[in-house]
DNA sequence: GTACTGATTTTCT
DNA sequence: GAAAATCAGTACC
């Protein structure tokens, strides 16, 4: 199995443009209007998947888009899945964390705290590493046409395995 | 170091 | 038919 740590997510909620969910319930978008802790994945650009975690409650159409991670267990293994040994570039971005973890299109609405895909809180691991609140930078998100504005990007001051400053 | 381009396919208009 | 929550490689400074 293979294990990492969040240092990168962005938000995407009700009235917002670039939100998936925002012109309504369509077959792709539809475990977004499904109940919070389930996993979004789906297909961008034709090559790479990007995961997300579904936040709220039934029908509100919001999720948390899964950025960049901290390698932190089944790090061979991810090198293979990457094709590279530089422990920086094997989760810094949307579509290559779900290769590192081996995230494709069957994980979508699968919940995540009970089955192949899991989230947990900081606070329920035994890890040095966790134990410090870290510092958390708030910017505009990347990769979007729409509502760009918005400074709904969050992630780890200083922490290297982020997809960009 | 930064900038631009091609790959590739599902989904919705 | 166009757009899309991207990435890796190449070119150039």
């Amino acid at each position: 199995m293979t294990l990492g740590r969040i240092v990168e997510t962005e938000a995407y909620i009700s009235n917002d443009p670039a939100c998936h969910a925002f012109k309504g319930k369509t077959k792709r978008n539809n475990v977004l209007f499904g109940p919070g802790g389930h996993a979004y994945v789906y297909l961008i650009y034709g090559m790479y998947y990007c995961f997300n975690a579904v936040a709220g409650e039934v029908g509100s159409g919001q999720a948390v888009l899964i950025r960049a991670l901290e390698p932190i267990e089944g790090i061979s293994l991810m090198q293979e899945r990457r094709r590279t040994k530089d422990l920086r570039l094997l989760c810094n971005g949307p579509g290559k964390l779900t290769q590192a973890l081996g995230i494709d299109i069957s994980f979508n609405s699968a919940p995540l705290f009970d089955g192949p895909l899991q989230i947990w809180s900081a606070d329920g691991l035994d890890d040095h590493r966790m134990v410090q609140r870290p510092e958390v930078v708030q910017t505009t998100r990347i990769g979007i046409s729409q509502a760009k504005e918005l400074p709904l990007r969050f992630y780890l001051k200083d922490n290297i395995y982020i997809s960009r400053k």
